[in-house]
DNA sequence: TTTTGTAAGTAAGGTTTACTCACCTTTTGT
DNA sequence: ACAAAAGGTGAGTAAACCTTACTTACAAAA
């Protein structure tokens, strides 16, 4: 079997855009296959040479839209010494991508969670690379004395990637722009030195 | 016209228990109106007579759900005095409630938010209240001198929710069990205190 | 007591939509 | 050169959601 995740032949090509292009106006349920071909120029049954059905479809564009992001998030970070420093570039690299590629966010953030197949696809696979660099951040941060002896990698990776997600979902949502700088520069600064009024500069 | 969710007619009431006890075993998409009615013990064309759609029934069980969930936040938070035990005590009953009721919390994280209408249903309506809620305890913490003084009460609501829900997915996706105590108390101490070792304490 | 009106419930059909399958055409490896 | 595989077609199907015309029960008014 060839690999699953390839970008060649040109139906398939001209398909996912067909339907990256359909969703930035209206949402995966209300999209049908009819409409997807017709936009793509090619019938109804190629688009299941290709994809195995309609959430497959989905998939592989979420997949190829993370394959991207996930090498810039990986990129910024590599440029950043300092484990507070790299947390940041990934918080602002992803609200970043989030606020410019819509449709992308919408995907993730909204059409994929609800099919169990998503934890299957190759999209998701992607998302745990994205959450273990965090994590690994994280451990490499505490071992480095730069963050706190006690802190749970798992729980802090939590909360980062919910105040990301989060902080974009009602932007995606109701389609309203996002102060990319303003918004992760605070939430590093809560995650960094908490909220609490404890005389502590 | 009548109020839109009340709860008396038998009939109604007996589609929204079968509805929730087959989202217990399957997702959404997959659940049928034939096996809804069939379950219920009512034909399928009932199901229209009180739901304008299948979208719909889902809506509604989950703000029949979000109002029991809301008045119990509603009652521990009035139980507290402090900020922080406020924003604790939401925390430890979001993990709490989402953990026990996991048809709850499958409804409010994975299945409602890809529809437009849900933005407009009377169960989106009570978790604005419930952020509400949080962003009004944080106001009151800044007044009273609890929480830092240039706290953004938008961002900081933004980051525990998105603390709770992130903890939450994957519990509720893969089945998992969660420690409710542990994962409440650390998500405030990061919070409070940040995870920075700054040296101070 | 009859009439009227409304809410609860039924039965069957219509329409859309995702998906399949048999077939044709082009490319490619040997 | 030729078989095989990959690219592509288009008609057809099953099923799911939803509609609509109808019946029954029952309470309030006349």
């Amino acid at each position: 079997m060839k690999p699953v995740c390839k970008t060649s032949p040109p139906g398939r090509i001209k398909i996912m855009a067909s339907f990256s292009t359909l969703m930035g106006t209206k949402d995966f349920q209300s999209i049908t296959i009819a409409e997807i071909a017709k936009n793509a120029g090619v019938t109804e049954g190629l688009i299941y040479k290709y994809f195995k059905d309609k959430k497959d479809l989905l998939h592989q564009v979420l997949h190829q839209h993370f394959a991207g992001f996930l090498s810039l998030v990986q990129d910024r970070t590599a440029a950043e010494n300092t484990c507070m420093e790299k947390l940041e570039a990934i918080v602002s690299a992803s609200l970043e991508s989030y606020n410019q590629n819509r449709v992308f966010a919408r995907i993730l953030l909204l059409e994929v969670r609800n099919s169990p197949a998503y934890f299957d696809s190759c999209a998701y696979a992607m998302v745990k690379k994205y959450s273990r660099l965090i994590r690994e951040i994280v451990c490499d941060g505490i071992a480095k004395k730069e963050l706190k002896p006690d802190t749970d990698p798992f729980l802090l990776q939590k909360v980062i990637l919910g105040a990301i997600e989060h902080t974009c979902l009602k932007q995606v949502i109701f389609e309203r722009e996002l102060d990319v700088q303003a918004a992760s520069s605070g939430i590093i600064n809560i995650v960094s030195y908490g909220v609490k009024n404890n005389g502590c500069h």
